[in-house]
DNA sequence: TTGTAAGCGTTATCAT
DNA sequence: ATGATAACGCTTACAA
């Protein structure tokens, strides 16, 4: 690694001070035409480039946005391209982390942000996480920090999630509709507020819909393809089967579409199946998966927007919610009457 | 923002210098073992965090890696996995930016990596690159670099790639194997060692099978699901259509599945197909479509550690270059003949 | 064993 | 209009 050109260099070639430079540089009015004309075009020759560093340590902050992610799959990804777009614009450069679902990685990516000295933090947590120790830390030290989508209520920050309950009743009512009776539910992991919420959603449409509630319809697992498909194997060797599934992820739903095509099972005839996240992957199965459009890319967009503002303004902004509506897009799976 | 402690706050507060509070600190030898435990119970105490940037400055290595990837899909978000793994590993923070196969978006990611002051970069093309000072621009710096999966042979830096040809040889034969006779290409964007790596081997591999070449059937397009879709639907068309295409992405695989599908084809009976980087989705399609395994997790931890390698040995390695092989995986979309 | 001082690259404050 | 100096937090000769 080469020695980059730096201020002092110039200072040298020209026989000026350090400082008269660094005005020069950055066109202050009280520097003559001349020197200024004199300074840039040797910092262009000489290929100058600011030392960041120098610079951060100068004004403690580094113009850094510690993004945390449980994994880099579909929809984190693409939020986080939705992060980086607009930090990117705001003169911000994204690190981006990810947990690989485990607690254990999402503390060492805090602690490593934080000693990135991060001028602060987006955060979605792992689906391990219930205990918040390391989120504490980062608000003791005055560190702005924002959560977006997988959330926890109790703390008092600004907050960008999906309406996951909406979305649960979205998909619920649509099966519902469909004229399926018996829905069972792949309810992802019990700590996470869009498991929790989804469910919620599930919840309160059945009952709306006078729909008794049967605990043996509600399963709860992991994000993982190879559970669902067991889970819904046990769902589908019951006496009374379930007619449809709502997994409220679509790589449940994939797992899901396994096991009940392994049945011997008919899509939408047979049983309903609707996922959530709205994937690419779910139009170009057979059949298509009906599922739940989580506008990922806007969500990410919206977090940086609102780490930002945070970050600019002093207003106190620690119990504002942003909540994106969800959408629900109809494919064949679940599809089995006309019209809609 | 609160104020870090710092070696200073410890170093009034215990009435001592900072560099003997700094040498406490570090265990140096010659510090006596009682300044040593005050120093570090205060430091324990006042959770003191040595400040990364200075130390940065001073040393001139900020112990992070920029990498460039083209996108975050399934392979490059699994390469970054394996970089991360291995970096995390040996104390060094990943810094991912993606291109979103945009030349400019590249060029601009380079920059800011630059003066972000990475210790090295691990790049990866965008499909849009045929042009390189931004990657001269890093070498005449004397960066450290090292580029994997994508790449240019033309730069004398330590590469890491899939054996793309044999990749091309093993579907091309496989497709001659179960009987097809007129193989088409999708071929991918052409200024990418990628593409035409793969193509060559399909080339090779008829020209050994003395099949004769129709450029007809060789079609050069966008990573894009889109285009192989339409681009399939031109094949299909022709008067004497293709019997199997090889798609050189499985994103290319699914765009001429839905236009062999909306053909009315079946494959592997009528037509087969077989894709390249086995992604997840391709077991999950009906039917499951064939594809090549190019063991992303695995680059992603070559690259790393060829990097670091680089990085901590002063031999030359510009020379150096991993080549990691394929594997055929063969599944419902080409399998016509038993056994195998 | 501990302290002093210089230096990493930059800017801000206060002279001149 | 320009320069000298201190400061950001830390390490490392060199001195004591």
């Amino acid at each position: 690694m080469e020695k980059q050109t730096t201020i002092k260099d110039i200072a040298l070639a020209l026989r000026l001070s350090t400082s008269t430079v660094s005005r020069a540089l950055r066109d202050a009015p009280d520097v003559s035409l001349e020197t200024r004309n004199a300074v840039k075009a040797l910092a262009e020759e000489l290929d100058y480039q600011p030392n960041k560093l120098a610079l951060s340590l100068l004004k403690n902050q580094t113009n850094t946005i510690g993004v945390i992610v449980p994994n880099l799959d579909y929809i984190p990804a693409t939020m986080v391209k939705g992060i980086d777009e607009v930090a990117l614009e705001a003169g911000y450069t994204v690190m981006v982390c990810q947990s690989d679902e485990s607690f254990g990685r999402e503390i060492l990516n805090t602690k490593r942000l934080l000693d990135s000295l991060v001028d602060g933090f987006i955060v979605s947590f792992s689906s391990e996480t219930n205990v918040y120790d390391h989120i504490k830390k980062i608000q003791t030290k005055k560190i702005p920090l924002v959560l977006f989508d997988r959330v926890v209520d109790s703390f008092s920050v600004p907050k960008i999630r999906l309406d996951n309950a909406e979305g649960g009743r979205l998909a619920t009512q649509h099966l519902i509709d469909q004229g399926y009776k018996r829905i069972a539910i792949l309810a992802g992991p019990g700590n996470l507020n869009v498991s929790n919420d989804r469910k919620d959603g599930y919840l309160q449409v059945l009952k709306q819909n006078k729909i008794p509630i049967d605990k043996n319809l509600i399963i709860n697992c992991d994000f993982n393809q190879d559970y669902a498909y067991i889970a819904t194997k046990e769902l589908l060797a019951m006496k009374k089967r379930p007619d449809a599934i709502f997994a409220i992820s679509d790589r449940l739903a994939l797992g899901a579409m396994l096991a009940i095509k392994e049945q011997g099972l008919k899509m939408p005839k047979d049983i309903g199946l609707c996922g959530f996240n709205n994937e690419p992957i779910t139009q170009l199965l057979t059949p298509s998966i009906s599922s739940i459009e989580m506008f990922a890319f806007e969500i990410g967009k919206a977090t940086a927007k609102l780490f930002l503002e945070m970050l600019h303004s002093d207003a106190d902004m620690s119990n504002k919610e942003i909540v994106i509506k969800p959408k629900l897009v109809v494919r064949e799976s679940s599809k089995r009457l006309p019209g809609r």
